[in-house]
DNA sequence: GCCCAATCTTTACAATGTACAGATTTTGCG
DNA sequence: CGCAAAATCTGTACATTGTAAAGATTGGGC
């Protein structure tokens, strides 16, 4: 019991946590393309079959991840400091957006990887809806409306709007479609000048 | 030789056509996680191993499927009708992206899936090169350039944003971000209403 | 202390991509 | 025409994957 732990736990004590953090070990070192069931199995030291009595099967282990990434994501579009207008303010959550997008890539696609998740999931769904209400508030604060107005018709379109050009913009940047600039080097020039190039023509300042 | 020629052209034909037609059968069937190269193979009446010397691996026959994709996307985006103003033409073409990406959900993913696809394979950046082309051509009419105007910063930028915005549209569209609708009904919301909102509020009409 | 349920292993099976060696067909060339 | 060489396809084989089924082992509740 005092012996050693590591041994110990594998054997009865937190094989999902193990597990969910292998799964994203090997997102960020060999990408989603690079996962499998069994090899989070073998970095957590147990047999094939373990993970089944867990999570039921992969796709039910990558949901949980998939959930994960959808709150880490939140949170990098949350604003941190003060923002001078609402254009600013979507303008550094957009960032936050595709900098989550370009530092997880294996996260982020497995989000959006429908045929690799519980598709009736409601805690990945009320994930994925969570991660919206940041941009949600400064869409209303962008029309002029109060933070707890209710989601008409022309805010919802908005809020489809911001939503679609920032994904876009990372889908097609990690499907390698702007690789004209080497990996470690693009980052940055995508997120410095590329994405606010896009970003003020879609929104240009409303400050004449 | 004058006898059945099915039989005949299968054992030394068009082998490579025919697994090529077999692959887009199989993702308009059963999508893109329907595909695998032994059911190729199975369609088109032959060994699992006969692909290889066709396309080299299952990557080659999928590079040959994507650079037909792209070439039908290009299709899908030109303009047939008269436009009366640029962003209408934008528009029009943003809706043909649209309507590709759902017609052909197995296709349109399969294009952006560069893990599947041979990464440095000089034909399929072409034809993906090719099919931005068209919006080129809007985008300088929208700038007021001409149609062989050289493509400066900005007119590159507002490329970006209109590639974007479309991408993110279609494929949030295919993850099932949007699925409060049955899919049937949910193609045609999604392209007479939505997706013009959408654009109404990132391009607006300049005529006042 | 003991039984039951939770947890993990072992074994097994069907599918997949593809490498390798051989058969068969077509083609090029004298 | 004849024949060798090249192209094309088959058969077999192997490692890998997800997961089902049944058995072993552990821990908690009474």
């Amino acid at each position: 019991m005092a012996g050693e732990t590591a041994r110990e736990a594998y054997h009865h004590g937190d094989l999902r946590d193990a597990l969910i953090k292998a799964t994203d070990a090997i997102l960020a070192e060999r990408g989603l393309e690079g996962f499998s069931l069994r090899e989070a199995a073998r970095r957590a030291h147990v047999s094939p079959a373990a993970p089944a009595h867990h999570f039921g099967s992969s796709a039910g282990l990558l949901t949980e991840v998939a959930i994960l990434g959808f709150e880490e994501l939140a949170r990098h579009i949350e604003i941190e400091g003060s923002a001078e207008s609402a254009t600013a303010r979507l303008k550094q959550q957009a960032a936050g957006y595709v900098r989550f997008a370009l530092a997880y890539p294996g996260r982020f696609q497995l989000m959006f990887r429908y045929d690799l998740l519980l598709p009736d999931d409601a805690r990945l769904a009320a994930a994925s809806e969570l991660a919206k209400v940041p941009i949600a508030r400064t869409i209303l604060a962008l029309r002029g409306l109060p933070e707890d107005a209710e989601l008409d018709a022309p805010t919802s379109a908005t809020m489809l709007a911001a939503w679609s050009t920032v994904h876009g913009f990372a889908h097609l940047a990690l499907s390698g479609k702007f690789s004209k600039l080497t990996p470690e080097a693009k980052s940055q020039h995508l997120l410095d000048e590329l994405l606010p190039q896009m970003l003020d023509i879609l929104w240009p300042e409303p400050k004449r």
